[in-house]
DNA sequence: GTCCAATAAGACACCGTTGTCATACCGGGG
DNA sequence: CCCCGGTATGACAACGGTGTCTTATTGGAC
């Protein structure tokens, strides 16, 4: 049979709300009343019911991290950011994939809200900036917490990168290699970073004095097949560029993949950057140029905003490097 | 505040056990009864509190998937696959990450479930093969499936493949191109599959007549570098392989990160073969020969197991399949 | 010595469901 | 006409904790 606080209490010789009170750290318990009921706890091996503390009291000691995201680098990296700040706090971790288009998706999360009772939500981009999620989640009260969004929403915490100067300095980075012709190659259109890395490339050019120009940008989906195919788009240009920065990894796989397809050396032929830094980069030829975007530790911030609210910084900025490694090479003179 | 059962109950015009009863599909529920309740829940939006139906019932609506594996691919599939049957059967996941050589393991699953009252588990390899994490589930009771575990327990459920068979399709694949020198690349020593393919090859080698030499067979970890190191050790030797073939696809995408770094060809100078499948051996270039393991049908069907217990087939195997790709091409005479 | 705030601990109702038992109705066999 | 099993529904006590209120005991300020 099960192990409840009833039997931890007949042990350690208390009420059963003394040991609840030792359960939740409470004041107003002597140092020997806590020993007692410690020991019986260790004695017994017990774990509290979350059901039972989750409906008697205003906790359920539970938080929901909701994604849509196909990268499962990404994800997982999320997942074991969350993971990490949940597992000191004593607290469960709800995994919850959604479809970001689904018509239902409000209700999916009310239900889930209903359902377990979660403490807090963490979203992870794209579900951050879907209108319906958010405005359930406000309707409902609930504390949240957003991972990179794309919007700015003045009411609610977020933690984020700078995703339009972590293009930017990829682009100069690039500029300073001596690239005039840049490819680009632009992210999932439900993405808000996509934009926004994307006007990052811009702005570089901009102050390089370099005209931006639209042959040179293509369409992309975040994978590895649209970022074939737009190498394949850009590489068959009357004037071919020097580089192309993806604005992802898996798009730049993809860019180098069609490279090697036509027998260009990389980096001799054509500089590749990407953007991420999943493990991905590093398990191509060449390692990829990228930016390292801090995955883990926005998930780890996320969820230490959502336990220690500080009303101060409301939106926490974590900072990008540009990780250059063999994909990229100075322009030669031709 | 919450909507509760009472409330459907009182727009339904009936008792709350009748509402209950409606929520729980039970018989003796007249259509005309069943018909207002729905209208009612509809109504109201009302999704049950899985906190009072845990603690007052018999089951939790939720299962636990533990899993310790450090693939983001593996596990994302992993992740899919049974959250899809769990949604289909109104259940909930809660993924729990574990560290399975940590002395505390099985402390931290009967924590787990004390905490939880999950109605079942599923364990992904290697957690399946923890002797600890097993007899602490077996002490409790609790329903569990495993995922490709290394070793057969006659007492429970498991859906997996064949990696053996695998292993050696492939080996003979390498022979059926005229190799005759193979390199292979074991896999992590805590994974069980990793002896399982190694004894594939092996035995694909001895049909074929080839000798089995030591000192083709490295060590690995599953990952990149133990990848790479294991290719420098091999293609260093006085008699190199003109063939790889590593226990999974990361170690194969250091294999041929090597074989680029120093210059060889790959296809032409050298096979490269990984195993598993995942993403990456799509993104790397040439793409790889790989053994398609069915991770996804496997995590479905495992979870499919624990809602549909079938007395009759309690080990599943589910089949593998050979994807000859860019990076495996026939021996050139020389 | 009295009074009060801080400390320490217990009694008891209650959280929102399900399990069990009781009740009432219906149609058919004896 | 009575009895019975099957059907349909409700009353009420659990489930295992926490919130609130009450009570008893301190130890210092006056």
């Amino acid at each position: 049979m099960r192990v409840t606080i009833k039997d931890v209490s007949r042990i350690a010789g208390v009420s059963i709300k003394t040991v609840s009170r030792v359960l939740n750290k409470e004041k107003y318990v002597s140092d020997e009343t806590r020993r007692k009921v410690e020991e019986a706890v260790a004695a017994l091996n017990f774990s509290p019911s979350l059901a039972a503390r989750t409906l008697a009291g205003s906790r359920s000691f539970q938080i929901a991290l909701i994604y849509d995201n196909h990268s499962p680098y990404y994800i997982h990296a999320v997942q074991e950011g969350v993971w990490n700040r949940c597992r000191e706090e004593g607290v469960r971790m709800l995994a919850q994939p959604v479809d970001v288009d689904s018509p239902t998706l409000a209700l999916e999360i009310g239900g889930l809200i209903d359902e377990t009772h979660v403490d807090g939500v963490i979203l992870s981009s794209p579900v951050t900036d879907a209108p319906a999620a958010l405005a359930e989640l406000e309707r409902r009260g609930i504390r949240f917490v957003r991972i990179s969004p794309g919007t700015n929403h003045a009411l609610t915490s977020s933690v984020f990168m700078d995703d339009v100067q972590a293009a930017d300095d990829m682009t100069t980075h690039l500029i300073n290699q001596g690239h005039k012709r840049i490819g680009f190659v632009i992210g999932h259109p439900n993405h808000m970073a996509s934009d926004q890395r994307h006007f990052g490339y811009r702005r570089a050019l901009d102050r390089a004095g370099i005209a931006y120009e639209p042959e040179l940008v293509r369409p992309g989906t975040f994978d590895f097949e649209s970022g074939m195919a737009a190498a394949e788009a850009l590489l068959k240009l009357a004037q071919k560029p020097s580089a192309i920065f993806a604005s992802n990894d898996d798009m730049a796989a993809g860019v180098l993949s069609y490279a090697h397809r036509v027998g260009l050396d990389v980096p001799q032929d054509l500089s590749v950057a990407g953007f991420d830094d999943t493990p991905l980069a590093q398990l191509v030829w060449p390692p990829l140029t990228t930016v390292r975007q801090p995955v883990l530790e926005l998930a780890y911030a996320a969820t230490d905003q959502l336990f220690c609210p500080d009303p101060a910084i409301v939106h926490q900025r974590l900072q990008h490097e540009v990780m250059v490694r063999g994909s990229t090479a100075p322009l030669r003179k031709s």
